[in-house]
DNA sequence: ATGAAAGCGCTAACAG
DNA sequence: CTGTTAGCGCTTTCAT
């Protein structure tokens, strides 16, 4: 067992009989020194499998090169694929990733917010907890001038970037499809209302109604955003039923859950009741039917909120407007609705 | 826009007249440092809002307190419940995780070593990409004194501490499941024989049909452990089909996968074909009908890959032997078989 | 009970 | 072209 032979650049400098600095600079190709002594440097350097120490870099640059994100839940589909995106353009730009999970609960998303700052990262991407209501844990990032961007689940409140899918429009694509299709007593399985993608869906939903004359009904719209939400409000819902010929759905387990549910009590989809959902996950082709929902980006809007990141990092004095950029949903019909 | 504002104990050290040593023992309960002084001191940090420099602090413990994960990608629900399992733990304990995605590509998997090699991670939990066959670049882990933790796609080449499920025994019990329902002529589609969990649920098949009488043919096992496979072998199983009565597949997207094609072409499952998949994610419960499966805990995988780091962490001297914990797969009966 | 100083690994201003 | 020095924020001997 040989012991860890980490070489650092004093190692170097010593074993090579150059200062330091020397070696410091002829390993970053200094113009000042000579090619040959970078030529002894960088071999040796190589031949000993010299790799610098991050930690001290960080430290001596105030600057870590590492992004931290803070994500509900990293077992949904659609967070997996922003953490993907996210992922492959930040390591592309020599940047670190740390992930935090705040299980949609608020207090374990500031103490993620403390860690990340605690670590010093340069910024870092967000999605709300759903339970989130109040905004001052960030706000402490931003009086560390560490910045912030916003994604999917974001907030209102403070100015900073964002990355969203157009929902009111997401809302009003979906509803409206099912209109085009003949509903008229469509429900809504609506997200928690003070977060933006629950409001702006349900503000499409209503927007689509109203502007085919239908009527706007609260007893329609249902607080209801998990499959195990459906099963809490299953009577709810079968007593529902009878009445409606549409369901909108604030995500596709959600929908998924509400067809099985239907299904289960003999109620044919989509021809008694079509079924929207969105995301258009992987669950999308697996249930029967196959799901009919809102297309959402997650790559993609992983990438964009780096990118935005990454855009204020490398204009750090830069007063740059904060920039909101919203990807189009579209229609990904299939056979549910 | 207040500067960022950022204390460190030299700037308290200033602000208190005291010196820079005072203020990091007062801060640390130091016994030396009389009562008024600490209340003094400590009063004061949190008034500033006083966070230590966890950079600093790292590289001067040579300890980093953060955790590496190499994984192959996160949008296997599997995964992200290791992930979950791994970060409720590790964070419990003051470790930090970084996790890097090989993409199921060795290449990268080398790379995402490297870097957290460079990060002076105090031990790395890894889960093999699909595509690895040499194991160089987990050496220079062990060499640099990193401990390794492989869970579910370990590596028997290497010594290391292991996490696994018995997946000799899931693959034999899926097979005896299949075989008490009557199947005589199961087919298996498997993944990479050069991983483990390949190999060994494999041979659980192979096991179980020999204590059963029934013959093994190589004609019958097909490498195929993707929904994208099994579209590419979709003419060389509807081939296959007519002269079986029952599907092992290597795990639940693939079985659901096989189940859509077949029922897209007449079959009846189970009536004609029972299909048994592997690893219980959601997606089980979302297929029509409900597939029958082999449990396999993630998260209980993930909190205890991190256990059995952790401990290493804390015996670094200690000449413990490598342990592998094994998770007892079991059977979760549903419909398709 | 407190302070001064060295050092973790690295960079960069300054000096020759 | 190369070396010396100070310092990033913190801990920890060693003095006093």
């Amino acid at each position: 067992m040989n012991k860890p032979t980490t070489f650092t650049i004093k190692d170097i400098a010593r074993n090579l009989g150059v200062s330091i600095s020397t070696v410091s600079r002829a390993l970053k190709d200094h113009p000042d020194i000579s090619s040959e002594t970078k030529l002894l440097i960088k071999a040796y350097a190589e031949q000993v499998n010299y790799r610098p120490n991050v930690l001290a870099l960080s430290l001596r640059r105030q600057k870590s090169n590492t992004i931290g994100l803070i994500i509900p839940a990293i077992v949904h589909h659609f967070f997996s694929s922003v953490i993907s995106g996210i992922e492959d353009l930040a390591y592309k730009e020599g940047y670190n990733l740390i992930i935090c999970q705040s299980n949609e609960n608020q207090h374990r998303e500031a103490i993620n917010l403390q860690t990340l700052i605690d670590h010093r990262v340069d910024g870092i991407l967000v999605s709300l907890s759903k339970t989130t209501q109040g905004f001052d844990h960030f706000r402490e990032a931003i009086d560390n001038g560490i910045p912030l961007v916003f994604f999917d689940r974001v907030c209102e409140e403070l100015e900073s970037d964002k990355v969203i899918t157009d929902d009111f429009e997401g809302g009003r694509i979906a509803t409206n499809h099912l209109i085009s299709r003949g509903c008229k007593n469509i429900i809504h399985l609506a997200a928690p209302q003070h977060l933006m993608i629950g409001k702006k869906r349900r503000d499409g939903y209503c927007e689509a109604l109203k502007s085919h004359n239908l009527e706007v009904r609260e007893d329609r719209i249902l607080k209801c955003d998990t499959p195990e939400e459906v099963q809490t409000l299953r009577n709810h819902i079968l007593n529902l039923a009878p009445d409606i010929d549409g369901i909108f759905a604030v995500n596709d387990s959600t929908a998924i859950a509400a067809i099985q549910i239907l299904q289960k009590n003999d109620y044919k989809i989509p021809e008694d009741i079509a079924v929207m959902g969105y995301g258009d996950g992987p669950n999308a082709t697996i249930i029967y039917p196959e799901l009919t929902t809102v297309i959402q980006k997650g790559y993609e809007m992983g990438r964009e909120s780096v990118k935005l990141l990454l855009q204020r990092l490398n204009n750090p004095a830069a007063d740059i407007h904060y920039q909101t950029k919203s990807f189009k949903p579209a229609l990904k019909i299939r056979q549910s609705a």
